[in-house]
DNA sequence: GTGAAAGCGCTAACAT
DNA sequence: ATGTTAGCGCTTTCAC
C-alpha cells in the first residue's frame, strides 16, 4: 500500500489537516512544522493521490480535449502545442477522438458524465445549440478551437478575410481563372472560406465559374479536409474541358492530393495551375506548398491560458478571438521567378 | 449537485448497497428491483461518478500513453489506432507527451505517482533498467510499442528483417552501391536497422562504404527520425564526390527529406537513386515512396487487448511479440517499369 | 436478497 | 497554529 497522509501525519506527530496544509503550502501554518513535514514526506517518497484530491476538491486537473482524427495533420500540430501548455500549468490531457463526425455528440456526452475533466477543448467540431446550452447549464468551461458559437469561448480563424488573401495573391499574380476546392459545405470554416473567395473575386470583378468550385463531398464520417478528397476534387475539376489556372484550396492536405492529381494528368504546378493552400502543416514546406498559414502555436496558446484561467475563476465573459492566417509564399502559387515545379 | 446513488437509493426506497449492485450488474439481486432502479436512475438522469468509482474500486479505467511526438508521422497512426481501441473496451486515454527524450523519465515519474491511470504505454521510448524494475515493482502493466525491454511486455517490429528485406529488394534490382541513412543509433530502432542492412549486404558479398552510411545526429531532444535529419543527412551524402545508387531509409519522414534534397541537387528519383523508407505513414502513398509498412492497427490492436487483458487478470507472463513489416513497392526503389519520378 | 457501515485518500470547515 | 471531523460518491464487506 502506498504512504499516505496519514502516515506522515503519524511519523510528523501532527494531524492529517497540517499535513494537507503543509502540502498544499497553505496559510496558518508554523514554518517550522511546515519544513518538517515536507521533509518527512520525502523522505516516506510520498506522493498525492490525485484520484482522492479530485474526489475532495472536485478539480480533477485534466482537460479533455475532442478531435476528430481524420485525416488533417493540422490537429496533429495543435495537439501537441496543447498538450506542451496544459502539462506547463500542472494539468493531464485526456484524448478523445472520433473517427466519424457523427460520434461527437456520444463525446460530449461522455465527457460531461464522467466527470474526469475540469474543461472541455472542442477542436475543429460544429457544437450544435443542444450541446452549447447544456455546456453553459453544467458551467464546465468550453473552449472552441477552429470553430465558433454564439454562447461559448472560442478561438477561430478569420478564414474569411484569409480565404480572400489567398484568393486576391492569386488575382495579383494575373490570373482571371480561379478555381476553389473546399472542404465539405456543412462545415464552418469551409463556408467562410468560400466567402472569402467568393469577396475577392467580386471586388476585383472577376467572374466565378461554377464548375471551377468544387466542395468536397462528405464522405461518411469525414470533413472532405482530407488528401483523397483534395484528389478527386481535382480529378474531377481536370476531367472538364477547360480549367482553372489557379487554385485556392481549402486545406493543405487537400491540395496535396490535388496536386498528385495534377500530375497524373501531366498538368505542371504552378506553370498550368497555380496552387495555394491552407494551414501550412509540416509538409507543405517539404512540398514547397504556398499556403496561409494558422498561428498553431499561439491558438494553443490562448486556449490553454484562457481555459486555466476560467477554472481559476480569474475571468468572465465570453472570449471569443479571431486570429489572422498568414500568407506564406513557396512554390506552388507561382510568384517565385525561375521556379520549377515540385511536381511533373 | 448532481444526482447521485443516493439519490437513486432514496427514491427506490432501497439501500445504496442494492443501487450499487443493480447498476454493475452484480449478482445477488432481485431481478425486479434492479430493474426498477435501473429504470428510477434512468428517469433521474443519473450517471456515475468515475472519480468517485476509481478511489473506491481502485480502478481509474484510464490508460496513459507517452508520446515522444517528434516529428514522426508514425505516431499519430498508433494513437489514432491505440484511442480507437481503449475507447471500444470502455478506457480514456491519457495522452503524455515530451518534446525531448529527456523529459521521458519525468513522465514515467508523474504517470506512476499521480495513480491516474492503470497502465501505462510507452511509445518508441527506451525504458532504461532503473523504470523497468520500478514498473515491475509497482505492478503496473506497462506496454512498450516499438521498443523492447527483457523485464517488459512489447510490442515491436522485426527491424532486423525488415531492413534486410528492403536492403535485399535494392540488391535484387542491380543496385551494388547502397547506402544507408539512419536515425539516431543510439535508438533501439536504429541499430537493428543498421544490423539488417549489414546483414543483406554481407550475405550477398557487397561492400559497405562507409561514407554511404549516415546516422542522423541527434539533435537536443530529438531522435533523427524526421524530416529536416533526412534532408541534411542526403546533403551530406551528396556533397562527396560518389554517391550510392540505392538507398534504404529508416524512416518515412527522413526519405521524405532524402528526397527534397536530391531533387535540389538535381538528382532524379529513383533513376539516380532508389529509395525505401520505412513507416508507410499517410504521405508515402502520396509521395510514392516505397517503405516498409508498420503494420500499426495490429500493433495497436494487441498492445491494448493485452494491456486490458492484463488489467483484468485475464493473462500472465511475458508478453513479447515481434511483428514483420511489409515491403510496400511503390515509385522510388525504381521497380515499376516506365516510372518517371515523381520528384525532379 | 438487502441494508448498514466501513473505507478509498484526500480537502475543508470547524473547533480549539 | 493545529487537531478533529465531516464529507466527496462510490465499492465492498458483513450482518441480517
Amino acid at each position: 500500500m502506498a504512504v499516505t497522509i496519514y502516515d506522515v501525519a503519524k511519523r510528523a506527530g501532527v494531524g492529517i489537516g497540517t499535513v494537507s496544509r503543509a502540502l498544499n503550502d497553505r496559510p496558518n501554518i508554523n514554518t517550522e512544522t511546515k519544513n518538517r513535514i515536507l521533509s518527512i514526506a520525502k523522505e516516506l517518497n510520498y506522493t498525492p493521490h490525485s484520484v482522492a484530491q479530485s474526489l475532495a476538491s472536485r478539480k480533477t486537473h485534466t482537460i479533455a480535449a475532442i478531435v476528430p482524427f481524420f485525416f488533417n495533420y493540422f490537429f496533429v500540430g495543435l495537439l501537441r502545442n496543447i498538450q506542451y501548455g496544459l502539462s506547463a500549468q500542472g494539468y493531464s490531457l485526456l484524448l478523445y477522438s472520433l473517427d466519424r463526425v457523427e460520434d461527437k455528440q456520444l463525446l460530449f456526452e461522455k465527457a460531461l458524465s464522467e466527470r474526469k475533466c475540469d474543461a472541455i477543448l472542442v477542436l475543429s467540431l460544429q457544437v450544435g445549440q443542444e450541446y452549447a446550452e447544456k455546456f453553459r447549464r453544467t458551467r464546465i468551461p468550453v473552449m472552441l478551437i477552429d470553430n465558433h458559437n454564439p454562447l461559448l469561448d472560442s478561438i477561430s480563424i478569420a478564414n474569411e478575410r484569409a480565404a480572400e488573401a489567398a484568393t486576391r495573391h492569386l488575382i495579383k499574380l494575373g490570373h482571371k481563372h480561379i478555381g476553389l476546392i473546399n472542404g465539405d459545405y456543412h462545415s464552418f470554416p469551409a463556408q467562410s472560406r468560400m466567402q472569402g473567395f467568393v469577396k475577392a473575386m467580386r471586388e476585383e470583378n472577376l467572374p466565378i465559374d461554377p464548375a471551377f468550385v468544387i466542395h468536397c463531398d462528405a464522405q461518411i464520417g469525414e470533413d472532405g479536409f482530407n488528401e483523397q478528397a483534395g484528389y478527386s476534387s481535382m480529378q474531377q475539376l481536370l476531367a472538364q474541358d477547360k480549367h482553372p489556372t489557379a487554385l485556392f484550396v481549402a486545406s493543405d492536405v487537400q491540395a496535396l492530393g490535388a496536386m498528385r492529381a495534377a500530375k497524373e494528368n501531366g498538368l505542371k504546378i504552378p506553370h498550368d495551375i497555380a496552387l495555394i493552400g491552407f494551414d501550412d502543416i509540416d509538409f507543405a514546406k517539404y512540398m514547397g506548398l504556398s499556403t496561409m498559414r494558422q498561428p498553431v502555436e499561439l491558438m494553443a496558446e490562448l486556449a490553454v491560458d484562457r481555459l486555466v484561467k476560467r477554472l481559476q475563476n480569474k475571468t468572465k465573459g465570453l472570449f471569443q478571438v479571431e486570429l489572422n492566417a498568414e500568407l506564406i509564399v513557396r512554390e506552388t502559387c507561382g510568384c517565385k521567378r525561375g521556379f520549377q515545379a515540385q511536381f511533373e
